[in-house]
DNA sequence: TCAAATATCAATCATAATCATCCAAATGTA
DNA sequence: TACATTTGGATGATTATGATTGATATTTGA
C-alpha cells in the first residue's frame, strides 16, 4: 500500500472516532506497528493529529467544530454555500432575525464584524453569537428539544416587540402552489411572524426541500426570497416568476 | 482503552451529571480505581474538573462573576449541598423559576421525575433541562455573555406572563441591613420580579456572599428564604430573625 | 457529642504495555 | 547492479496500570 494512502486512512479513522489505538490503525491498514508509529510521528509533525500514549487523537481544527452528526450530514457543502450567500446580503448595522435550523446555523460565522444585532429563537445559537461579540437577543417561549426552537405564545409575544432589517428562515417544504411549509404549526407561526416583521425576508433551503409540502403553511412564496443550491433550471424559472430566487453553485 | 479516551469519557459524564463518584467512573470506563484517581489528579491540574472526596465535580467554564474562590472551584461541595437541599424542597408538579448562576446550575440534576415545569433566564440551562425530559420555558431578552443571563425589557415582559410555585435565585451579597444585592441593575430587576411572582422564594448562596453588599438592591431579606452552607451561628441567628434560613452542612 | 467503623486518600511497587532507536530485509528507482 | 527508501522486528528505556498499604477523612451508632 502507498504511504500516503495509508496516512489518509489513518486520518479518516481519527476524524470519524476522534481517538484510535496503534493496534486499531495497524489492523485497519494491514501495516505493522512500527510503520504506524512512523506515520503518526510524521503526521504529528504536520500537525494533522496529536499523538497520545498508545495511539493518536484528532486535532480539532476550528473553534467551533461541527458536531459529529453535522459532519456526516450529506448537504453540508450546500448549506455552507447557502450560508455564505446569506452572509453576503447582511449589511453593516443590520438588525437580523435568524431562525432555528441546521442551515441557518451555518450563517452565524459569516456575521463577524458587521456590527449587527441578532435576534434568534434558537437557544443553542446564543453561545456562539456572544463569543463572536455580536449583540444577541433571544425570544422567550417553550423550548422544543428536537429542533432546538422556542415556540408558543411567549415566543410570539416577545417576537412582536422587534422589527428586522432582514430575516433568515429555514423551511421544510417549498412548492409553487402550496408555498413555504413546515411540520410544526407552532414553529410555522413564528416563521410567518418573523417574515412579516422583516423589511427583507429570506428562506434558506437546500435542494431536498423543493416540491415538498409539509403540514403547516408558513407563507406564500412571494413573501420571501429563496436562497438555495437547487440545480434544475425549469423549476427555478418557474419559482422565479413568483419570488426572487438566489442560486449558489455547489 | 486509550488514556485520553477514558479522560474524555470522564469529562462527558461530569458534564452530564455535574458530579460523579470514583466508583461510577471506574465502572463506566472499565478502569481500576487507581487509574481513575490518576486521571482525576491530572484533569484537576488541567483545571478541567474539581476533585471532591469520593469523586469529582464539573467546573463551570463560562458563566461568571470572577470571585477568586469561585474561579478555583473551591465551593463546589457547598454548592452541591445547597442544591440538594433546594431540590428536596421541590414538590411534584411545581412550576419553578430558576435563575442564571453557578449555584442554581447545580439544582437542575435534582429535579428529575418530579414532573415540574421550569422557567429560566439562563439560555445555557435549556439543553440540560430538555435532556432530563423537563418541560422548559425560557424568558426572552438580551443575552449577557459574562453571566449567561437574559436581561432587559424583553426579559421582564416575558417573565411577567408567568407565576411560580417556587423560585431559586442566586445572589452576590447578603446583608442584614442592605438585604439581597447583585452587581448588575438589570439582573437585579429580573431577580426581584421572579421573587415577587413566586409563592415561595429561595435565595441560594454559599458562605462567601454574606456580609457583602453589591451595587444593586434586589429585595429585602424578608422577601425570600435563604439556603446556605454558612457556618457562623451568630450571623445565622441574626438573619433568622429577618427571614427563614436553611443551613446545610458541608 | 464522641469513638468506632467505614470509606477514601496519596504513595509505592511489580507488572504490562508502549515508546524511541537501531538494524537488517524488502521494496522501489536509476 | 547499485543506491535510496520503506518496512517489520528486536532492543532496552519509558510510561501506564492495578493492587497494596498505612494515613486521613467521613459516616455511623450509641
Amino acid at each position: 500500500m502507498l504511504t500516503t494512502k495509508r496516512q489518509q486512512i489513518i486520518l479518516s479513522i481519527l476524524k470519524k472516532q476522534l481517538n484510535a489505538t496503534i493496534h486499531e490503525l495497524s489492523e485497519a491498514t494491514n501495516a505493522s506497528i512500527s510503520t504506524i508509529r512512523r506515520d503518526l510521528e510524521q503526521l504529528e509533525k504536520e500537525e494533522k493529529l496529536k499523538r497520545v500514549h498508545g495511539g493518536a487523537s484528532y486535532i480539532q481544527t476550528k473553534l467551533y467544530e461541527p458536531k459529529l452528526e453535522d459532519k456526516q450530514g450529506l448537504n453540508e457543502v450546500a448549506k455552507e454555500q447557502i450560508a455564505i450567500e446569506a452572509g453576503s446580503l447582511v449589511e453593516e448595522g443590520d438588525c437580523l432575525f435568524i431562525d432555528a435550523g441546521t442551515t441557518t446555523r451555518h450563517i452565524l460565522p459569516h456575521l463577524v464584524g458587521k456590527n449587527n444585532v441578532v435576534v434568534t429563537n434558537a437557544y443553542h445559537f446564543v453561545d456562539f453569537l456572544l463569543r463572536q461579540g455580536i449583540e444577541t437577543y433571544i425570544t422567550g417561549g417553550r423550548a422544543k428539544s428536537k429542533t432546538g426552537a422556542l415556540i408558543g405564545v411567549q415566543a410570539e409575544d416577545s417576537l412582536m416587540s422587534f422589527r428586522f432589517d432582514k430575516c433568515f428562515v429555514g423551511i421544510n417544504g417549498i412548492h409553487p402552489v402550496h408555498g413555504f411549509t413546515t411540520p410544526d404549526p407552532e414553529e410555522a407561526r413564528i416563521k410567518r411572524m418573523a417574515i412579516e416583521l422583516s423589511r427583507e425576508a429570506y428562506v434558506v433551503a437546500d435542494e431536498t426541500k423543493f416540491q415538498e409540502v409539509s403540514f403547516s403553511k408558513v407563507a406564500d412564496l412571494k413573501k420571501a426570497s429563496i436562497i438555495t443550491d437547487l440545480n434544475e433550471t425549469t423549476l427555478i424559472s418557474a419559482l422565479a416568476k413568483l419570488t426572487e430566487v438566489r442560486v449558489v453553485n455547489k
